[in-house]
DNA sequence: ACCTGAACACCGTTCAAGT
DNA sequence: ACCTGAACACCGTTCAAGT
């Protein structure tokens, strides 16, 4: 967990970790069968640190579910870029099971359907993942300071020739523009209307 | 390209490429800069399969998103895992800009708003690479048929302890069954009708 | 401009041997 | 059960030298 914080996904390697604590890469196959376990568990505890609602208000299910969602990428953002790790499979750590059955819990009991619920929670968590490794490189090394990066995304859509792709270069400024939060906000409050509106 | 479809992602490497065209390593640097330009053009390349409507039919717009959405799932899945190249940035081929373009046309013209469009944009593109990697996942080499991967996921779900994931246990079955296709496009219609939702 | 051999600085994992 | 040194079979990239 130190050399992903301090430097990143791409630092954890076997070697590594094993340099770091002293011994060999060999000795760390006594306490893991292989990279995927360990980077598995480094995710779990990231997970363990989404703060779960005390119990479920059946009547406040959309608020419940758009805050566990906005904890858990400010989670993921405190740690670099272990969103990738996460991307493109269901975590079964410990701590990922019990915010899944939580985040299943409150739309079931908020009356969304349990067939809606079971596809809902594979798209809010794919959102909250992606959205978090798109903010770590945001937040990649070399930049100094953000603005920087979404002048030249803006740059980019601008010069782009109009007459072949004139919704693009027209869109430059809603495409990169706003707030990272407001954003993400925005794109989750349509998720959660999407998954409300089947609710009767 | 060819490796890529006998072989998967990961045996796209520099060296590999090199060899099967009778040279070395360092060659393939007089024409890419880096292996990331390499996946780079293969991925434009897989995107430029994705047909596109011939021309932008306002009053039938979420059924044409719908349909390029569809298309790309089934053009990156022609391709075994190359949607995990595509994962966490946007792509900004030729292909990758001209289909982004028409989605924003088909939006805008639609009658959705801009800012709306924006955000959209993303969330499908997301949506529609995330399950094509989900679905390389599941047509992964060891597994003879995919009937065995559900089963095992289903017992998985049901075997966990029902005092503490109460709702995961009881969903086991929405959780794991359905069609992949049924699934994939349950989802897309959640996401379209959000979208929908904002347009008075 | 394009290609090459050789090297550099890494990886994850295995395996026989030790305590 | 836990640890080790050494090795195996790989990586991406660079660089001086060639055509």
């Amino acid at each position: 967990m130190t050399v992903l914080d301090a430097e990143g996904l791409d630092a954890v390697t076997m070697r590594r970790i094993a340099t770091d604590l002293g011994t060999g890469p060999a000795s760390l196959y006594a306490h893991v069968a292989d990279k995927d376990e360990l980077v598995a568990a480094l995710l779990d505890r990231v997970i363990s640190e989404v703060p779960l609602p005390e119990r479920i208000e059946p009547e406040r299910w959309q608020d419940q579910l758009r805050q566990l969602i906005i904890d858990g990428r400010a989670a993921f953002g405190r740690h670099r870029d272990i969103a990738r790790a996460s991307m493109g499979f269901i975590p079964t750590g410990q701590h990922a099971l019990v915010a899944s059955n939580m985040m299943l819990g409150i739309m079931l009991e908020g009356g969304v359907e349990p067939r809606v619920a079971a596809y809902a929670i594979d798209i809010l968590a794919l959102y909250m993942t992606a959205y978090a490794y798109e903010d770590s490189l945001e937040n990649a090394p070399s930049k100094t300071h953000t603005e920087d990066f979404h002048e030249q995304l803006q740059a980019f859509f601008t010069a782009l020739p109009a007459d072949r792709l004139p919704y693009l270069v027209a869109m430059a400024e809603p495409l990169t523009g706003g707030d990272g939060n407001e954003r993400f906000e925005f794109g989750l409050d349509l998720l959660i209307r999407g998954i409300a509106s089947t609710v009767k």
